[in-house]
DNA sequence: TGGGAGTATTGGAACGTTCCAAATACGGGG
DNA sequence: CCCCGTATTTGGAACGTTCCAATACTCCCA
């Protein structure tokens, strides 16, 4: 019951040449599928193959072709089921596509992110898609990106010349603070994320915009930076609730802030939906199930991902550059969190 | 700004050791931190490397050496955040090792499962972490274990001899179970799993051993089954429901299973905790978050796969077979799906 | 001044593929 | 019976490391 292959030398594509009574490249042949062989042979060679155990040593084969069938995908935080549904999406859309992913979570430490950088690198990945860490550095990005194709997703880096997989987060965050204005809210608070997230800025942006163009005032004390957690929201709001004269509503950075944000309302003794409206931003599963189900801006990380891993194939395959973009639709999903249907319900 | 490196040869040892000065073989032993080399030339070789951007290849060492610094995780279902704690988990203790680690989620098919298998051997991957797929042929996984590290996660397979993490189901199912007894609960059911999995015949066998001991019947129509998702706890949990005389609680397969059907029974008009008490198994980051707050039985999926992973390193590295298995501790949160607190509440 | 013990360094020979140019086989046609 | 074209097959020579045995170099002592 010893590792049986351990000591044995492994099987390789000459003991199945001589097992076939063929040469080696006529069995490398046999392995590309090449229509060159006669078919006798290749049944011949397969056969042995099977009889043998034989496994392909990839290694080997991209050692001679110089690039490796394997991509990275660097995430910056795995346990955000967000970039979970990304992760999925992505590895769906490989499947096919003869490519094998390479995971790490980085845990928005650029430390991190530079090792496993490097060691995809190492490993000759043939490209990376690459949701970067907090402060990750633009110059960081390009070097990679004059080394090998890369493609940025869900956050955008300013300065940074590669390819881009996003959400509309400006329109997104518009769309939400003006469904609040609707329902009637005045004052309206933007919670969590943090300053230097251009994804934050462009989401703050759709949120000043649409309150500007109703000729409402943001006050700079309605806007509170926080982790994108569901700690972060829970601080957030809780601040913003100690403090005096709290807004009606509050538009989340996304949906975890959301949550968090949610149970720090109901901590305070105030009700989700009624005292404070609240809206997220993602459209995880999660929202759908926590109670009051959450109003939130869907982006679909799930195709996202495959969006990003469609266009890193591309790229490896074209050969030469060429910068894509794309920028997903973010559509507002109304549930109750945001009182619509409270509202509703009190109408009737 | 055309790719760089793309059609220029890449810069290899040879390349360093020609700047250097020295030849690859010291190259080769500054590379590999050998005490052997003096500082001195260490330095300037260093310094080469840097200058030349050099990458190291990996691929080309463990050509060399037959075996790769890969190991393969083989997820069933990486959308539930339970297996993408363990994923984490396992990610987490790879991390100082040396080892990376592929990642693939079969979406529990079988067919798939033997795709990334295959892919992640042809890769050269030194060891695997499975948690495998429904219906998981035993041989398949003996076929394997004989070739390569291999520790079970999760979910055993009964006749399969590998290293085997999961958590204590009967005990933890044991637990759960007596809780709504004491709670005053009579007529209790089992839902969601399906009963070809070793993981579901533990946790029943948790709640009809405490069912009898308490003297409790336990009919045959009590425990349902469902694929392990939401959905499949929504549907299992109105079948329940809209057959004649409800029990007063169920224990459920996991939590995404209790989830959906804490779901179905607020759809049916119905009070989760005071008119069916729910509880959970998992304690995934959502079994705080919903609500009511689902009480759950804690098994730690992160640390699970840490211990995965360092079991699997354990075996990587010393060579021979040894099994080993690890039972993770099965807590019972109380939070307030079960009723508990409801109680509690009336009762002061 | 020769030798021995370290200490540093080095030149092949692998490792298992792919790629290329070249060789061989086979079938007719002249 | 030879030649030619087409269909198959084939032997090196890479690819970038590691490993091993062997060589240089230093220094010190007899």
């Amino acid at each position: 019951m010893a590792r049986a292959g351990r000591k044995t030398r492994a099987v390789t594509i000459l003991d199945i040449a001589k097992s076939a009574g063929v040469s080696k490249s006529t069995v490398s042949l046999v392995l590309k599928r090449s229509p060159l062989v006669r078919e006798e042979t290749r049944q011949r060679v397969a056969g042995a193959m099977d009889a043998l155990g034989y496994v392909y040593n990839r290694g080997a084969a991209s050692l001679r072709r110089a690039r490796a069938d394997i991509v990275g995908m660097v995430i910056n935080d795995l346990s955000n089921p967000f970039f979970a549904e990304l992760a999925i999406g992505i590895e769906r859309a490989l499947q096919n596509s003869g490519f094998v992913p390479f995971i790490a979570n980085t845990a928005e430490s650029v430390v991190r992110q530079a090792e496993v950088v490097r060691s995809m690198r190492e490993h000759g990945a043939a490209g990376l898609i690459l949701s970067p860490a907090l402060d990750t550095d633009v110059a960081e990005i390009s070097r990679l990106e004059a080394r090998l194709p890369i493609v940025l997703a869900i956050r955008r880096i300013i300065g940074a010349r590669a390819s881009l997989v996003v959400s509309d987060n400006l329109a997104g965050a518009t769309r939400a603070t003006e469904h609040l204005i609707e329902l009637g809210h005045r004052d309206i608070a933007f919670v969590g994320g943090v300053g230097r997230m251009v994804v934050f800025q462009d989401r703050v942006a759709g949120f000043t915009g649409a309150m500007e163009k109703a000729r409402l005032a943001v006050e700079p004390a309605r806007i509170i930076e926080s982790m994108p957690t569901k700690d972060g929201g829970f601080d957030a709001m809780k601040r913003l609730l100690s403090s005096e004269g709290r807004p009606t509503a509050v538009v989340c950075f996304n949906d975890v802030v959301a949550i968090g944000a949610m149970l720090a309302i109901a901590r305070h003794g105030l009700t989700v939906g009624r005292d404070v409206a609240v809206v997220g931003f993602d459209d995880t599963a999660e929202a759908r199930h926590v109670s009051p189900a959450l109003t939130t801006v869907s982006v679909d990380a799930g195709s996202l991902g495959e969006r990003a891993a469609q266009m890193l194939l591309r790229q490896i395959n074209e050969g030469e550059r060429r910068l894509e973009n794309y920028v997903g639709e973010a559509r507002l999903v109304v549930r109750e969190s945001c009182g619509a249907t409270f509202k509703r319900r009190i109408a009737s």
